[in-house]
DNA sequence: GACGCGTGGGAGAGCGCTCTCCCGCTATGC
DNA sequence: GCATAGCGGGAGAGCGCTCTCCCACGCGTC
């Protein structure tokens, strides 16, 4: 830098003035200190800007699993997540034009979210954006206790006083079964998330609730995990039981790629025999054979209102926690 | 820290010597300082400790896309890939215990090439670990040119001195034709990826040239793109042309799905009529109905690898230029 | 012409660490 | 006994920025 303001014959305050675009600077003289910076080819020390400024212009991404201590040498199936990849393209959308990228990181164990919070607490990240996967997730809370600016992808279970986004399960749940409903189908079952977690708990509650109110009080469910096999394991389970469904409410697309595999291999045509609505909108949904008729989960949208939101709370400390509910739309292919 | 080394009675300097486990420190002291550490709550300000040390315990992880400037605002299909989650969960797994942490970036744009150059020359990071999606990207040479400590996913298409490691694809080509060839299949085919990707051209060639070996001098080939229905696509050409056909070597998983699609759509039994044979080993594979016969790429541990050998070149700045090619194993599963 | 005011630039004090240099102490060898 | 090495600790100089304070200058006002 002292270099810069010599070749341009002026203080290093003047530099750091031009860089940062603060206060009036002479239009000459801003002129010849960004030729003075093209010509020694100078690139600002981001360690030192921080120091000052406490900004780093980083924030933590953070995939969290259990709460307890299965150690996993490859964290790859969660990064490996459709979903989480959503979300990393939503945030990055949004955060790289202003210059602010998101550090990945992911806490199984209680070593990692302790590394996290020290990480987060040393100054490396400005905030942190958590997607945590299952129920007993204690991150949340040790992020607000340590009062770390934080955004939750989805209500956390216990409340905590920390900002979240979400999208309106129950809707979702609904707008599956009106349509299923509307389309002619009597005899319904769905395929839920795994129960612990507040979403699927509310997408079941939503189908339910939906068809209680026209007219059926009694819906079957099997439970999955979201994931293909447990979808294939649960469809199995309801045609065992209930061989006459003519229609299912799959509370993710990837266990309905399943489930339709499963339809196929029974001799089920899917929509003519049973009538199949997914969750989420999510690339699975296209490569299903036909087509998935889903839920769109607006995930991306929902990343940048997160990413919005963590800026917002880094900006201004004391601004009170907040949460946005994304509503959802059914998105009709051929599958019901 | 100050207010550290007040609380146990020593200098600055002591507490900086137990924090960063360096020289000998009495060890009654070592205890006084860390209860003071504890006591005060003090985090080290990384910051700070970069600006001496010239290193911040990061390294971008970037995946580049094609070289000109197709605009997105959400980055999502490739951060969803799941290939690029795996190679991101590996990074993670090795990088992970050793205190340092990917920040995620995405190249399409021209800029954005420049803003991570930037990023990196501004010590924002240490060093890059390179997904190059496209042939034509400009990534690796400006960062070869810039003497960035970087490492690459894949062999460069033009040679350029960096780091890289890879997957010996020939030999994965080679495995699929000997399995086909010894189970029986007489009339083969290929589905390829984008052949203007070396690892495309390899899988093809590999493929070709141990086919020629076992007397099939010609083998009909397709070309996709990776994805699910450039997959159908391709085997739909392929059915068209060559109803005949009882193998096929598909140069990934997801292209293989969609294929075993359209094969089952044909009324082909698959092994019983067409034996496939996909590439990676990835999720998918197991996704197929039946599971597939893939080659498997063993994409977790050359991220490992990538890892541990940025590590090496930021280590050691005069490191030469070094590559590691992995050899593929076939996994035999139901498909073939 | 003296004064106030606004504008544009410089000086220099930190930000919170690390690390070199130095110093005092004790154990060791002759 | 003394010289010497080695160990454990302190002092303080930076690392490369930002930002406050201050000053010089030109202009308008009375």
């Amino acid at each position: 830098m002292e270099d810069v303001a010599r070749a341009a014959g002026v203080s290093r305050a003047t530099v750091s003035r031009v860089i940062n675009g603060i206060r009036n600077v002479d239009p000459a003289i801003q002129e010849r200190v960004r030729q003075a910076i093209a010509l020694t080819g100078y690139a600002p020390n981001q360690a030192a800007r921080s120091l000052v400024t406490r900004r780093t212009g980083v924030i933590a991404l953070i995939a969290s699993g259990a709460g307890s201590g299965e150690e996993n040498p490859f964290p790859g199936q969660i990064f490996a997540d459709p979903f989480f990849g959503r979300v990393a393209g939503g945030v990055v959308g949004h955060l790289r034009p202003l210059g602010v990228h998101p550090v990945l990181m992911f806490a199984d164990t209680l070593e990692s979210r302790d590394q996290i919070i020290s990480f987060l607490r040393q100054g490396n990240a400005d905030g942190a954006i958590l997607i945590s996967i299952s129920a007993g997730d204690t991150l949340p809370k040790l992020l607000a206790d340590a009062s770390l600016p934080a955004v939750l992808f989805a209500r956390p279970v216990r409340p905590i006083p920390i900002s979240y986004v979400d999208v309106a399960h129950r809707t979702g749940g609904k707008l599956a079964a009106d349509h299923l409903v509307a389309r002619g189908c009597r005899r319904l079952a769905t395929i839920s998330g795994p129960l612990d977690l507040p979403a699927s708990q509310d997408r079941l509650a939503g189908f339910q609730e939906a068809m209680a109110v026209h007219g059926h009080p009694y819906i079957p469910c099997a439970e999955g995990n979201f994931t293909f096999a447990s979808g294939e394991a649960a469809m199995e389970r309801l045609l065992a039981e209930h061989p006459g469904i003519d229609g299912v409410f799959v509370a993710n697309d990837v266990m309905a790629q399943g489930a339709l595999g499963v339809l196929g291999h029974h001799g089920r045509r899917v929509p003519g025999d049973v009538a199949v609505v997914g969750f989420d909108d999510s690339s699975a949904a296209l490569a299903c054979r036909p087509p998935l008729t889903t839920v769109r989960h607006p995930i991306e949208d929902m990343a940048a209102e997160m990413a919005r939101l963590l800026l917002a709370h880094i900006e201004q400390p004391d601004l009170p926690v907040t949460s946005r509910i994304f509503e959802p739309i059914l998105v009709v292919r051929e599958s019901a």
